[in-house]
DNA sequence: AGCCAGGCTCTCG
DNA sequence: CGAGAGCATGGC
């Protein structure tokens, strides 16, 4: 079976998903020349699929491709899942008629053109990538929840391009944290992960109902979790719930890039970013990662203005 | 070797 | 409360 996606606005799925690559492989979410591969879980059994694309920035088709006939249900999760990895529901149109008249993302509109945030579909999934990626470099973090998803999660192709599906909570509760030490979690990361797994597990919290709240209580659910603070909490409205009203301020390349791109290099505060993002609406979360994707830019292939 | 890395908790004033 | 120390771990 054959989904065909479209979106408003263009879109460019290697600027896209080059999250997914930059510092490593996750094997929750496998990037192969002009494809894309992944799993679902629905009833608790995984679906892979994979998604391939064409067409030029404005008119970019995807295609999704599920194996057999599958149900409605694995279907209609499949569809969820991709619009929210290659950001389809993002405002671009709108985002680029704001950040023309801002002096800084003016001038990223052409270099990114087409770039939009991916999402996180899963909500344990981007809680455990934010406890990894906590503190520690990001290649750091990227080989650390790869070690968790091979461990923990369900395999559903095997071979150099093995493909697992993300844990479920049930399997994370139950982990030993001698097993995470040895998969060098340090001793705190790895009560934090199963301690709102085993929260998830218990029943206490359902993640899925955050999508219903609005972002204080988000955030005042997520940091109710040893943990769980401020940034992992700014985050995920961004990058899981995608809520565009939101800028992760205390994010060190957040400050950076804020540093860069508007007080030339000089101190920033997190006060001062967020007093400057509210003024983008619900467009922040668009900026924070054009800024963010532009700072790399910047940084990469060397010099800026 | 030593500092840094897309934080968080805990403890003190 | 708000600031500050302490924390663990790998990369460069």
């Amino acid at each position: 079976m054959i989904l065909t996606l479209t979106c408003d606005g263009p879109l460019d799925v290697d600027k896209t998903l080059a999250r997914y690559t930059l510092w490593g492989i996750d094997p929750a979410n496998r990037i192969e020349p002009g494809r894309f591969r992944r799993a679902v879980r629905v009833g608790g059994r995984p679906y892979a699929y994979h998604v391939e694309w064409s067409g030029a920035p404005e008119a970019t088709r995807l295609r999704v491709m599920l194996g057999g006939r599958p149900s409605q249900a694995v279907a209609s999760a499949a569809e969820r899942d991709v619009r929210r990895i290659f950001g389809l529901d993002a405002d671009l149109p709108g985002f680029y008629r704001m950040a023309k008249a801002d002096p800084a993302l003016s001038g990223l509109i052409e270099p990114l053109y087409g770039m939009r945030p991916t999402l996180t579909p899963e909500p344990l999934e981007m809680l455990v990538g934010s406890v990894c990626a906590q503190q520690v470099n990001l290649t750091f973090a990227v080989a650390l929840r790869g070690r968790l998803v091979r461990r923990y999660g369900t395999p559903v192709a095997s071979g150099d391009d093995a493909l697992y599906c993300f844990p479920e909570a049930s399997a994370l509760a139950r982990a030993r944290t001698r097993d995470l030490r040895a998969m060098q979690f340090s001793e705190r990361k790895a009560e934090y992960i199963v301690g709102i797994a085993q929260a998830i597990s218990r029943g206490d919290v359902d993640l899925a109902r955050l999508d219903a709240a609005d972002n204080d209580e988000t955030i005042a659910c997520l940091t109710g979790f040893r943990g769980f603070g401020r940034w992992t909490a700014d985050w995920f409205l961004a990058r899981c719930l995608g809520r565009g009203d939101v800028c992760p301020a205390g994010d060190l390349a957040v400050r950076k890039a804020f540093a860069h791109f508007y007080h030339r290099g000089g101190p920033v505060t997190e006060l001062g970013i967020r007093r400057r993002a509210r003024r983008w609406g619900p467009y922040q979360n668009l900026a924070v990662h054009y800024l963010l994707a532009g700072l790399r830019l910047s940084t990469t292939a060397g010099g800026g203005t």
